[in-house]
DNA sequence: AGCATCATGCTAGAAAATTAGCACCGGACG
DNA sequence: CGTCCGGTGCTAATTTTCTAGCATGATGCT
């Protein structure tokens, strides 16, 4: 269940949304879809969202905002792992290899410095570990 | 076009089993999908894939191959992309973590080195580059 | 109070996706 | 040749997605 393959386009862009932002009302996704749709059609879709169980929905002051039931943590790994087995073949470091030639030009130093840490990090690790 | 959300579900999990296999006939991606549909389901996806410009075929042997038209190369560069703005705030190195997160079991010593010489590569062409 | 605004709930319809069913073609085989 | 098998093309029909519209309630303003 819950299944990245489970959701219609809009459903998924919805879903996007709302993990970008974290949480979301009815009109802040629409603001936030390129193509949106009338505020109708968006209530609806949040509502079968809903139904299905991918949102749930909170009232904050005096409307609704919206969040994804599945921790943006979990969805993260899924969907890592998703592009992964995708388009990679299951290999990470392919990935790395792709997220430096995506992000070359915004990468300071800094950040590369942590990943590096990261992975000197993960090496330690592995060494202890098995 | 050709945007990730274009696509309808069983549009997007038959072009993600043709990324995953490189090409393949209707039969194969059939066989590919968890919840498969019909045989002639399957073949009428493949033909409005094509028709919206998603896939091509070309007679191998007797039968059709599908493969798409977006390279893979480029696909994964968009999903790769499209993962690291919704879910990690357009922060490569957040993937990084959670690359290590999810494939820390499988990670031999040598992957991550592979991954050390690529970060280290991209600090000096950062250097001499911006 | 009366009115405009923004939110909600619900329901009907159009549009698109998903599926199944038929009819036909080429090769293998007795 | 007649028949079975695995492929193809097409089309009709069911299900879902996607969208809009209308009625209601709370808030803020004049």
């Amino acid at each position: 269940m819950s299944a990245p393959g489970g959701l219609s386009r809009r459903e998924r862009q919805i879903m996007d949304i709302l993990y970008q932002r974290g949480k979301a009302s009815a009109s802040e996704v629409r603001e936030g879809m390129e193509d949106a749709p009338g505020y109708s059609a968006v209530r609806a879709m949040l509502r079968v969202l809903e139904e299905k169980g991918h949102v749930k929905h909170q009232a904050e002051g005096l409307k609704y905002v919206y969040v994804p039931t599945v921790a943006r943590d979990k969805a993260k790994r899924s969907a890592v792992k998703h592009v992964m087995e995708t388009f990679f073949n299951g290999s990470p470091e392919q990935i790395v290899a792709a997220l430096l030639d995506v992000a070359s030009t915004r990468l300071t130093r800094e950040e590369l410095d942590r990943m590096s840490e990261m992975i000197e990090k993960a090496k330690k690790e592995g060494k202890s570990n098995g």
